[in-house]
DNA sequence: GATGAATGAGTTTTCATTCAT
DNA sequence: AATGAATGAAAACTCATTCAT
């Protein structure tokens, strides 16, 4: 209702959905999913704890959803990445680029590692999810890291590198970790030379 | 730590107190720490919950232990790493082997991840230690590096990057991405020439 | 009965009551009044929970229906024994007749217990339809009698035996008793000679 | 025994669980068990309800120890009637004499359709142990047959119908039948003759 | 006639924590 | 040192019922 802008939809439950799922992510990114209950999170959208279950049958069917959104939304992001990196920019600018953005978006971490720990524990679906996700993550950055350097070298394993340097950033900054030296990080990853390929 | 209030306290309590870690990191490892009640703990160790708590006060005071354990045993990993390290090894090999011991030790993995996020989420205290811990491991990750290229470069970028690729690794691991190109990252990081140093 | 609020009802409504009804019917028989919901029905039949109410004004209201129609059904099956029992059947077979029949159908036994433990603990009206109804089957089964035997004699006891039988073996049948003595059962109740009326 | 009467009683727990059971039978019998919550049992017995999961992990447990007890409490009765047979009472008397003592306890009675209920829809257990109990019944009322009879013919099919006869007229004594011919009833089980066995 | 949406009162269950002995 | 017993506050989930359209 309150967010419907355009005249022609038809039901109020899409943008319920989507005031749920946001509403949700918020609370989760300042308490965690265990701390974030159903009550707490029917009374930030502002209707009932029986409405909530009438959208998701499942605190589980939420975070769910949820996590899809925050997926979503991550890869989204590197795909804005990806289309820079197209750009002339010296490559230690992308880099720098890339780690700053996934590091000044703490709040991002977060629910990031939040869901993660919930994939881990509670939901195997989400797990795989996850899975599939990382895979195409990582196909993306290695594309990227294909237009920089201009070449048809295997950047894999930069890629895994770069994608798992990223998440272990970020859970030291969200610990708190001060100093985290990006810059001579960039320059490490701009320095670093792609294996000489056969081919 | 903050609670032997005596010197004389007999040997047994010391003997129980390891026990109880000892058991509650293991249930935490396989269940999460929400999912692993005193209950469960107290049954593990044989032992009432009563008695638990009278060698630990809260629930949060244990996880603050088991936690310290757990940072203590990384930091030796690390300490043993380092030896090998001074050796003649070739740098990929010594590479490989960080890698490898972290991939390996999945049960490691998750404990440090369940711990990250109750330092996240609950235990304040505990984020400290753990902000304390990731500074010390980059220094001797630093001392490693520095032994292997038997140079004065700075290798903190390398360090940090290092460090974060090790926690990287073990999140995806532990979702359970499969293919995680190991022996290529290990290459990676013996390709990568420390940047140069004007000093 | 109660619920016809006009007569010139389009002729949907009676059929889709009836397919409410059916549908209630089979999901109580398998999984019990209190395990069946108003979702369920309402799912089960194709309408929504909101057409639900508009035929039933109570989950209350329409288990009576549901039990209604099943008293009918019972009673219709006693009216069928009681013309095969004016038949010249040696009385062991007529008596065979209706334990089978009973027994057999231990789905009807189940909604039976189901509709009685309802009317006992919720719903007064219903209790009052059952203990008419028990007075029909009685009066039934007593004229069955009289047919078998072709006398005057007053066959009540055995009637409220028979009844009483039938019941308690549908349920010793429901919980899963084996090797109920079917048989001799009958042969018991032919053996059993009705009391010298002094009439 | 049931009360601990006796001063070497070490803990209080047998004598809670003892109230909890008694004040659980008493609601049961007057609400049923749905109507039952664990709420109204523990303010019954003046416990909370953190101290009733202290003694049951279940509500399912709970009803399976009242179940339990109710049962024993059936046997208990039974062996008093058999014992009562051995006398030199006429059959008639002695059959007299069970009907009344079931048809009175209609509380009884009402539990133990209650917990029938329980052990068909939720509670496989439960259900294993009533078609324990109802054999043993079956052979102990076989076992008062031969005694009022003094004679080796076989009683079975008359201890299976005096068995459910019982059943089903406590099921029509609750439902509120009037005018249940206990008399008559009681002179249909005398005249009946045991079918001759070739012995 | 029909329905999607919303609700709230209730229910079982969980569990860290306290405390008398 | 040790423990059994007790607790209460909270959490997820259920579902019959209402109602505007």
């Amino acid at each position: 209702m309150q967010y419907s802008h355009t005249m022609g939809q038809r039901k109020t439950t899409p943008a319920n959905r989507e005031r749920i799922i946001q509403v949700a992510a918020d609370l989760i990114r300042n308490n965690g999913i265990d701390n974030t209950t159903l009550a707490d999170i029917a009374m930030a959208v502002g209707i009932s704890k029986g409405t909530l279950y009438y959208y998701y049958a499942t605190k589980g069917d939420l975070i769910f959803d949820v996590a899809e959104r925050h997926m979503t939304n991550m890869t989204n992001r590197i795909f804005r990445w990806l289309e820079s990196s197209g750009t002339s920019l010296p490559p230690r600018k992308v880099f720098r680029m890339v780690l700053d953005t996934v590091m000044h978006s703490k709040s991002r971490g977060l629910i990031h590692i939040y869901l993660l720990q919930e994939a881990l524990t509670e939901n195997p679906n989400l797990r795989k999810r996850f899975v599939e996700e990382y895979g195409r993550w990582r196909e993306l950055i290695e594309e990227g890291l294909a237009r920089i350097y201009r070449d048809s070298a295997d950047h894999s394993a930069m890629a895994g590198v770069l994608l798992s340097t990223i998440d272990g950033l970020v859970l030291q900054r969200l610990i708190g970790v001060e100093r985290l030296p990006i810059d001579s990080i960039a320059a490490f990853f701009e320095s670093a030379v792609p294996p000489a390929t056969p081919e």
